[in-house]
DNA sequence: TTAAAACAGGACTTTTTTATCCGAAATTAC
DNA sequence: GTAATTTCGGATAAAAAAGTCCTGTTTTAA
């Protein structure tokens, strides 16, 4: 087991933490951010193909092609990523899997883990990929608090 | 994908719940937990086999047979079981899968992570099969805090 | 115009997780 | 003692997740 998110969804993070970093060398190929990142150049073309349907990057073909952020980095928070990836589930279902756990008819985990669930969705809510992006980690956008 | 931990742990985690509750009838039998769980009967079987070779349930064969809790509820803790089902990744493992991530050498989320973990952690340790037994919320051990 | 580089997408394979089956051994009620 | 009940444990099957392969299309540099 991952601990959070799917292996997919870790490396979506990855790859778009890489990509935010060098987002000014023009597109990157999947060659060049899966050797990156260590991993198979198949597995995640394909994931950046689902981020490309979702809008989160743009493809571009040919022979300068490869993937860039379709929007600023600080515009992308993980919760958008995740989200696309393994959908909201972490994020609404029952920590023990009781199909009928709700705040009305709650399992016995339920106020426990509904607290701590919250401060994970707001993580991933507030932090985008500007937040990491070396030598401008206090860069805020006008008007805006990101973290 | 489950929220945290895998199928067989939530399993277990409802199993033992169903098991501190009804602990004066004697055995529960894998039927009758399966029953109660709506899941399948082989499965649980398996998992309660587990967790009897890990001293957490013991198990009796025969007419009357079937599984209880190896000691108090008070003294089973969420952490002992889901350390012996899918271990202690979910406490240690990289959030992004990074190989590499560590507290000196740390991945950009590691920080934001961390505390919250520490926190799961902690609840998981702190939480007893106990703390669950309906009429019996308040019910610490002598010198003990249970919560 | 052409060849090389790169993404698109479908099919397929492997691995892991989840689930099932079955015969053997143990226990107990009668 | 015997039959019924139940766990034990190995093997197997099914489903899901992870990873691979191949062919086609697009783009651009030369």
């Amino acid at each position: 087991m991952t601990v959070l998110f799917s292996k997919k969804c870790e490396y979506a993070l990855q790859a778009l933490l890489f990509m935010a970093e060098y987002r000014h060398e023009g597109p990157l190929s999947a060659e060049r951010i899966a050797t990156h990142l260590d991993i198979p150049k198949e597995f995640i073309s394909k994931i950046l193909q689902s981020l490309t349907k979702s809008n989160i990057v743009i493809s571009q073909r040919g022979k300068a092609g490869g993937f860039r952020l379709a929007r600023l980095p600080e515009k992308i928070s993980l919760m958008d990523v995740v989200e696309n990836i393994d959908g909201l589930g972490v994020f609404n279902d029952c920590l023990i899997g009781h199909p009928s756990c709700n705040p009305q008819v709650p399992c016995p985990l339920h106020h426990s883990w509904a607290p701590l669930r919250t401060q994970l969705k707001h993580l991933m809510e507030k932090t985008h990929l500007g937040n990491f992006i070396p030598g401008q980690t206090l860069n805020e956008l006008p008007g805006e608090t990101t973290l």
